[in-house]
DNA sequence: ACATGCATGATACGGGTGTACCAGAAGAAG
DNA sequence: CTTCTTCTGGTACACCCGTATCATGCATGT
């Protein structure tokens, strides 16, 4: 078999040129031609990797996912004590640093795509947010179990509601409603009053 | 001057058609031919009533943000205590019933757009978030001096989280992550907790 | 009664979109 | 060398978009 070029490689660089531009001028700006174009080669080979623009859009999605994902370990890696694990886990997300600002903003204009066709993305394995919200929990639970937090709160309903606060502090960032150090403020204050033990 | 048509009712009629449009199939979705066969006109008459897109945009997200408000003052009309009042500040933004499902739904429509063309908004007077927060830190405050709140919270901070967690709840529901009625417990349990006093 | 101006209809124009088709390089296999 | 498969380029097609243009009703002011 003809080996002459690195397929994946190609799809990785066709991918990442879709997500700089959806980063950029959002989803709607990005045409298979604009795709073509930011990633140097011609429309043809776009359509030859991904031979339809909704493959396309889904796989450039995957590899947001990975790399949010890759991103989120890095910084839990870092962490020991159960606090720390869940600062990690919820200030990963906010768009303080140009990264998450780009991971962020990148799934947002994901997000109102998948609204227009609901139940597209979930069928193709976007089960993060679930997944997230358990491990979340169970952290708190360890904390929990650590003596940090006051024993009787509900752990589930309460990582539930923090990821709630942590993406909506992030949609407000975005919107340029406040800085992105505002917000980390914001979210520190609430993890203070909760890993307050009276 | 010929008065033979409400031209008022009109530009309500044709703006009310695009809002539809963008809650149902979302905003990319509302061109100028699709609204005017919505509202049952031709197309020369959008043009007519609002000679270019982007005022029809403009215009139909103004009417969007006054039914907001409308709902909002409703809802808390109806509250009598501060707490009432803070419940319903935020309760009533939370997709539970069929009209803040399409008035959510149609914001965050526009929040996309408005990512792409940051300041585009903000400059047609949409300071409604800000304003809200400050409401809502006031009504909080008022609690606080009713002893219902720890007054050692900083009211601010917890104004801009509680609302941010409306928000992120919000997008969860109209994600199809989880239904209204758990949004609403979620955000009914912090307030429990919130109006706690020891 | 007629002219003026508002209100509406039909249609054309230029451009951008996703996709399909046809034609070659280029290297492996016979 | 030929043949075949993998890979790449150019281009055409049909469609939808926002906007502009031309034409016409039709009520009213004088």
């Amino acid at each position: 078999m003809t080996a002459k070029v690195d397929h994946e490689e190609r799809r990785r660089q066709i991918a990442e040129a879709l997500l700089r531009i959806a980063d950029t001028d959002g989803l709607q700006s990005a045409s298979m031609r604009a795709v073509a174009a930011e990633a140097g080669v011609s429309l043809r080979l776009v359509q030859y990797y991904f031979t339809t623009k909704e493959r396309l859009l889904l796989d450039a999605f995957a590899r947001l996912g990975a790399q949010l994902q890759a991103r989120m370990e890095r910084w839990i890696g870092e962490a020991r004590a159960p606090r720390e694990v869940v600062t990690a886990i919820l200030s990963c997300i906010l768009p303080t640093d140009p990264e998450s600002r780009r991971i962020t903003r990148t799934y947002t204009a994901y997000y109102t795509l998948v609204l227009g066709d609901p139940e597209a993305m979930e069928r193709h394995g976007a089960r993060q947010p679930e997944l997230l919200e358990g491990f979340l929990a169970q952290q708190l639970r360890a904390a929990q179990e650590a003596g940090e937090i006051d024993p009787g709160r509900d752990t589930g309903v309460t990582a539930a509601g923090l990821l709630a606060m942590v993406n909506g502090l992030g949609s407000s960032v975005l919107g340029g409603q406040r800085s992105g150090e505002e917000a980390l403020a914001i979210l520190t204050y609430h993890l203070d009053e909760l890993f307050r033990t009276p």
